[in-house]
DNA sequence: CTCCGTACCAAACGTTTGTTATGTACCCTA
DNA sequence: TAGGGTACATAACAAACGTTTGGTACGGAG
């Protein structure tokens, strides 16, 4: 029997053995008695949380949210390009923890489509991550490491697009694409960037 | 009761079935009960055809690749970055259909990662697509339209991340990212390739 | 010490799931 | 025109699902 705990440290719980299920079993495999059994508890204990089954998805969501974004992070140690580079970086599925994330979060993707709230949640999430390389964007222009012809807004787009997209083909085919090359083609990337007129 | 056909055109309504309610509910609602609905049919239609339901989504896969390549494609005048162009066009959510089949295929990535088979024929499918684009790459440097000093390799798998992370973003946040930004990004995207040293 | 509400387990609920079994109409061949 | 295989529908199946119920243990208030 586990240990009682207050209240949201034991929602808290449960999001985490969510987050477990789906890196192992996908959404798929996402059941009550999946969650339950992963975390040595009983479906009684998952209903008394939470209502419904999507009540327990959408708190796991906004759950995976705070983990990943609380996550060890690589540090920038210049403002600008240097952490646009960083922050492009840790989202990329570098080593078996990052790829079992970024397996959770296209998960969630095909979630969030059926979902009117995951959806809109998932939106606010992009939308503060754009805005986030934005910001990057902004000091590496006023650092002149980046002309301002492109409007920041647009790289920031440009530059998630890339990220997420390498982050998909990067899960179905490791091989081809193992962290050295990721890193390259990041580094490709960026320096199309930088030589944009 | 429908109209009996052959063999093969009988499994490819299935499989037409099968892409509609993935388009219209998503893969939580992907059931064989749902699919016979759709085509006025029973289950046991599609238990004469497919002996699992696991089958019956393989093959979903196969024909949604074939119906994918075979939708009615922008072609490019030109040979090289325009047919680069073209062919990260054809990918982009521009309309309401191309948004449903983007849907599908994000629907896809979530049941691939747990379906080794369907992971093969996804990594084979990026592979593929790959090469098409590293054909157009290597053609533009040969018109010398881009340079050479990037592998064409890299630049197509560079240009696959941008298109497909570009779709992700799209079909999260469809007004700010309508038809005639995506393609404004896409010229960015696009400039970022010619301006590179 | 008693009482009560919270926290949970164990078990069962009705429903939905993939799958299987049975029945029937049809086409083809002889 | 008789017979047999194909092509389904119908209905039942056990398993698994989300959810509900009834009960037990326990901590804190009085």
């Amino acid at each position: 029997m586990p240990a009682r705990g207050d209240h949201d440290t034991r929602r808290a719980d449960v999001a985490e053995a969510v987050w477990r299920v789906l890196a192992n079993h996908g959404f798929d495999g996402l059941t009550l008695r999946a969650v339950a059994t992963e975390m040595g508890a009983s479906t009684g204990l998952l209903t008394h949380y939470f209502a419904t089954k999507r009540d327990l998805v959408r708190y796991a969501h906004e759950i995976a949210a705070e983990r990943t974004d609380a996550r060890p992070l690589r540090q920038a140690d210049e403002p600008g390009l240097a952490a646009l580079r960083v922050a492009l970086v840790n989202v990329l599925p570098l080593t078996p923890e990052a790829a079992a994330m970024s397996r959770v979060w296209v998960s969630f993707w095909d979630a969030a489509l059926g979902d009117d709230i995951l959806s809109e949640a998932q939106r606010t999430r992009y939308e503060n991550w754009r805005g986030r390389l934005q910001a990057c964007v902004e000091a590496a222009q006023a650092r002149r490491e980046l002309t301002r012809e492109t409007p920041a807004a647009d790289v920031a787009v440009e530059a998630a697009a890339f990220a997420h997209g390498l982050v998909v083909q990067a899960l179905f085919d490791p091989v081809r694409l193992p962290a050295d090359r990721q890193l390259g083609l990041l580094e490709n990337f960026l320096s199309g960037l930088t030589n944009r007129r």
